[in-house]
DNA sequence: TTACTATATCACCACATAGCGATAAAGCAA
DNA sequence: TTGCTTTATCGCTATGTGGTGATATAGTAA
């Protein structure tokens, strides 16, 4: 395998890049923008449909709706009167992909020191 | 390339999931924290250190650690008077470094589309 | 036009948390 | 012991934001 620069990953980041890279993590802090980015994954999905299968109110869907907008995660268009939502940026499934298995690797590992995968 | 099952990523997740990798993203949604955490990528330190870097106060950098300490993502050891700190996870790395290409992508991107890459 | 539907936005409350000064706790030096 | 250093924690304020009901905006249907 090729040695690669690793200049790039010591580099100090500017405050504005911080506060960037801050902003998307903090779209993806929210269990319900979580569950709605997971519905998308699925599929595109209006407003409408996003609320039922949520079990949040419209308004509250809505507004987290406009956060991950403002991120650049989801996109809209609109048929008639729906809003049709769907992923726009492919590092969402990525990330979220990569949190979970970390979580499920910590999960069985920590089962695993307590012993319950022996069996009696 | 092979063809792998998809129904993993279709899967939904649990209320309880989603907490939890809300609050993981969460840990990773606050610039100081972000600047914590570039700073322990380049070598471990102690709490002084990086309170002098940081150009944050002393509680408050002290209270950032635990919430990244709570988290997973740094560990620490003593020595002495000096708690020293240090990455403790390795998706961090991985998490900031994905989020830095796309937004360095965005952002040249954008630049692209405004024409800044013509020359006068 | 009026009536209905889907979505976005507004106003508000409640709660979480970032930041700061003061203090506590613990180790070192004399 | 006293005094100093380092870090964690407490108390507080200010700000941000999640949730909800009401309203506004559009599109559709009659």
């Amino acid at each position: 395998m090729k040695k690669k620069k690793n200049n790039e990953e010591n580099k100090e980041l500017s405050p504005l890049a911080l506060d960037l890279i801050a902003s998307r993590f903090r779209a993806l802090s929210e269990p319900v923008r979580l569950r709605l980015l997971n519905l998308l994954m699925q599929s595109e999905k209006t407003v409408g449909q996003l609320v039922e299968a949520s079990e949040s109110g419209q308004a509250n869907v809505s507004k987290h709706l406009a956060v991950l907008r403002n991120a650049g995660m989801v996109g809209v268009r609109k048929e008639g009167l729906n809003s049709i939502y769907f992923i726009a940026d492919p590092i969402v499934k990525e990330l979220c992909h990569m949190m979970c298995s970390r979580l499920k690797e910590e999960m069985e590992s920590k089962a695993k020191a307590m012993g319950f995968d022996a069996g009696i």
